[in-house]
DNA sequence: CATGAATGAGAGTTCATTCAT
DNA sequence: TATGAATGAACTCTCATTCAT
């Protein structure tokens, strides 16, 4: 399972046999994280064994440290990964959804949640095991997490500058927002049953937009959910 | 710190001894599970050692298998122990907000949020650590958790059924409410230096009322916060 | 094989369950490092696993490291012993040798090489490991080899300003002294054939007496070896 | 370092071309030696990774094992080296003294000691690291040793059949004028800030040859050292 | 009721060695 | 000839658990 949906990135190949190797190193690094991600999510980062991990990722436990300096360093680069497709996928999925403000909040709600869907392991991850890393670790998520949340608080701002929206605290219902759409992932149990992804992200759209948009504007929009 | 809040339970002492003796090994019993909570708290679950913990409660080793099975007995007594303190005190202090049910809503989530703020690191504890239970210590969390929300659940039912709440997912929206009572301990290092727990609540009831109640309505009970 | 002699110490037993105790630890400590000796002096330091160490010792891994910090530790604390058992024990056997400085040294270097002898694998191990240890560690070991070589350093310096002796680098002629005797373990497969420890020290006193001492002195001494 | 100094070896150049790659290969083979014993002297054997020796002969690790069979093997090389060193140059430099013994022998220490000066790291390893070795390797070196012996020994001996050395036991001397000599590199720490390599060759001179020369001589061959 | 010395299985990590390129 | 990615056995060290006192 790959799931994190990750940027291609230039490749300006000077050299073939460089480029082919770094390609190589590349995708192990990811077949390695794969793998962490699904034990991990199986078993949480302490039950995992490096030996269940290599035996997961069908390789051996020294390769794993090839590629990474420690276990705990594969948690991070685990957590990181998944929290920087959160950061890098979130704009463009607001910008293809217009001018509109609110529609463009929506969307980034929409791709937050799809993202926690595709993740669901790794989202747990976070929640469960940044308390293990070291300070650094956890400044590094927070800081993620942080610039994560940017897109949807300007637009939430600008949506308010315009008047389209209440005046709100914006910072709030942005974290409001990642919660609710971690709650996917967190509450599972709970919520699978009932709801699929889309119905999941609609019922809590309705949940949540009532506070930001005045009562006329409010039907507009859920209608378009 | 004995943060729990529990209910003292009937003490109907035949025996003057025995009592003073239960009442002993109850406190000790507490005694310990504070120290495994703070631990916890400061290391995690995995990173505590029991000589850690038995250095904290100024016991020995020994002792803590006296009163608990394993480790894990430990923590599952201390999740349980939080849980049941959500669950028994929501609906006295729900109670006591009269018959309305918007205002008793409003208590329950104020009574809710004042016990994760504080059993700050043992609500941490609950999503950190819960995979590392079995199964049946993680069916008894879901369980609890359940029976915690049917207070909310059902003053919401009935704030639909006499006409002065919003058809609503009850449900969802309860789930939701014990979430964003979560956020204050999960996300503390992001709001703390904004909010206070007071602030917390008005913010959070302020971002959830209007779903819930019609236009009209929600003036009149936004001012109460 | 506990070859080391130590000082037994007063023991004012204030507490006797402590003091028990105590003496228990210290003979448990003594029990690790003479089995370490042993292991180390058959296979050597890296050789050696703390499995192999245990089942020596006949206790499990663990123990050793309530009585060890490391591997290593137990490395330094063997090395340690047997310097100091050198250090210690060198004066008290020259002051029972009279009074006459020659007569002293003598005595001296029959003493150091009987602690050769008897530590013959813990002498060799200060010769191998040493480098294994970390600055301290070696620090720590040079300063017990310097303190070791002070008795009959000052021997000499006194015979010679009693003009028994020729004027010779006092501390140069200790050092080759020390060298000899460790000779006697680090060239034991060479020497142990054709000499028992007596005919060792008294042929190595024949070789270092005449650079000592004045012709007509000499045959003096030489008929006491 | 190319530090021992070895015999070029006899050229029977039948092919050029194999030659030349027998050159570069021997040259490798010194280069790579060279490297293992810096590396050794610096980390110990044990502590010496195959990576670190591949770094510091900038090769990969896999030509390692093109000219040696495994790690044991290098440190076997490595002392044979400085050990076929010794004895391959003591008889020439010996030679170069003339016919009188006591001047050959002095000749022999003093070409015996500059060799350890010109290779301390690789003296101090076969001490370090004898044990190491397997039983065979063990015997090597032993034998070597003992081959290297010889020369200073015949010459003890003819000195005394000619009487101008008194009666020792020659073996024994040659044994301990190797270990003094050793000393300089198995001691540096302690002699080097008081001695340059010539004054210690003449201190353990002056220390060594009184047992050897009746006193008359003595004086005459003091004053040559 | 309380202790803490002792256990030993299991953890993370290293590293000599191999082999396809 | 030379490389270095990959292996996996073996290492040191930790720690939950027990039990004699």
């Amino acid at each position: 399972m790959t799931a994190v949906t990750r940027s291609p990135g230039p490749t300006t190949s000077v050299d073939v046999a460089e480029a082919v190797r770094a390609v190589r190193a590349s995708s192990r690094r990811r077949q390695l994280l794969d793998a962490a991600v699904t034990v991990m999510g199986r078993t949480g980062f302490h039950q995992m064994s490096m030996q269940a991990l290599a035996d997961e990722a069908q390789v051996s436990v020294g390769l794993f440290y090839k590629y990474f300096g420690s276990k705990e360093d594969i948690l991070l680069a685990a957590i990181v990964d998944i929290l920087e497709a959160f950061r890098d996928q979130l704009q463009p999925a607001m910008d293809l959804a217009g001018d509109d403000p609110v529609l463009q909040l929506m969307a980034g709600f929409r791709r937050y949640a799809s993202i926690v869907d595709e993740n669901r392991d790794a989202v747990v991850l976070t929640y469960r095991e940044s308390r293990t890393l070291d300070a650094a670790g956890r400044d590094r998520i927070k800081e993620l997490e942080v610039e994560t949340s940017a897109p949807m608080r300007s637009v939430i701002t600008a949506g308010m500058a315009d008047g389209l929206m209440n005046e709100v605290d914006a910072d709030l219902v942005v974290f409001d927002l990642m919660m609710l759409a971690h709650g996917w992932a967190l509450k599972h149990w709970h919520f699978a049953p009932g709801y699929e992804l889309d119905s999941y992200v609609a019922a809590q759209l309705r949940f949540a937009l009532p506070t930001l948009l005045v009562p006329d504007k409010l039907d507009e929009y859920l209608t378009q959910i």
